[in-house]
DNA sequence: GTGGTTTAGTTGAACATTCAACCATCGGGG
DNA sequence: CCCCGATGGTTGAATGTTCAACTAAACCAC
């Protein structure tokens, strides 16, 4: 039996193709500044921060891999080549045979440290200067939503 | 002379990872159901869909790209691809030597046809089934003022 | 404890994207 | 007319990402 097809009015219509060009443009955008100014892409840059965030600067595979919004396979080729650059070393896990622990070197964690400010200066010129404190609330209420409409279902 | 960092504040902070995890969750969903269903990815099937609304279904390629937000390069090489599976055909500019023109194939238009009632569904699964209306609006102006403020500067 | 299932992580191949270099043509100023 | 910078587009190499297949260890039921 045919179903029918629930079409986007004009509004959403609307709605939808400027966000597909907003974030398209925001994400390559800060991409692009990142690899210019640290060498590395912005997925790599996620990886780094959440490793400098966690207790020890070490992670899991597993868990970077969740913590980063990436995937297994994603995450192990990424590690193999921040580990190449000197930026992180794996050891193994002590209460696991399986597991992997990826843990940032102090080479990494400079190199991260050396990137931030200007990452964030261009977060900061890209997004929220072009936002009203009101929609900065907006965004994040929606985006929060969203990933948990998302990750829920 | 030392530049201070305007770091983000916490609420800033909040709302750039959400804004993140969502974006991220929210194109991978919909790149991965394109891929299993249409066997193509988000940005080839951008393409198809601008050269499906341009007059006589076919574009220049810079304008292409402009429209699909690609870059040259990536256009070149996905064309390549497009009309290797028999979607897409170039043509010979006639005004202009140097230009080249990607027209859309009936192929090219069925195979788009067919792809895009689930695709639209999937947009309105995972993105406006979880918002408001206002949410929406929200999102929409949020979305043109980023735009604007991005190929602005 | 034996066997089956799930979990952790890696690997290689196919595919996609970026970057810089490149060729050809166009268009304007002398 | 001719030169020269700008524009349109392609190419190949390096880099990233995905997908499916795989190994190994842990967990669990019996």
């Amino acid at each position: 039996m045919a179903v029918m097809t629930r079409w986007l009015d004009p509004d959403e219509q609307r709605t939808w193709r400027a966000y597909l060009a907003a974030s398209r443009v925001l994400m390559d955008t800060l991409d692009r500044e990142l690899q210019r100014d640290a060498g590395m892409p912005h997925a790599y840059y996620e990886i780094l921060v959440q490793l400098s965030e966690a207790p020890g600067r070490q992670l899991r595979m597993s868990q970077l891999a969740q913590a980063a919004g990436s995937s297994r396979s994603r995450l192990s080729h990424a590690v193999a080549r921040l580990e190449a650059a000197g930026w992180v070393r794996r050891e193994d896990c002590p209460t696991d045979r399986r597991g992997q622990i990826a843990l940032l070197t102090d080479e990494g964690f400079a190199t991260l440290a050396a990137a931030a400010p200007g990452h964030v200066e261009g977060v900061r010129r890209h997004l929220f200067d072009a936002l009203s404190p009101a929609q900065v609330d907006q965004l994040r209420r929606i985006s929060e939503t969203l990933a948990e409409h998302l990750t829920g279902s």
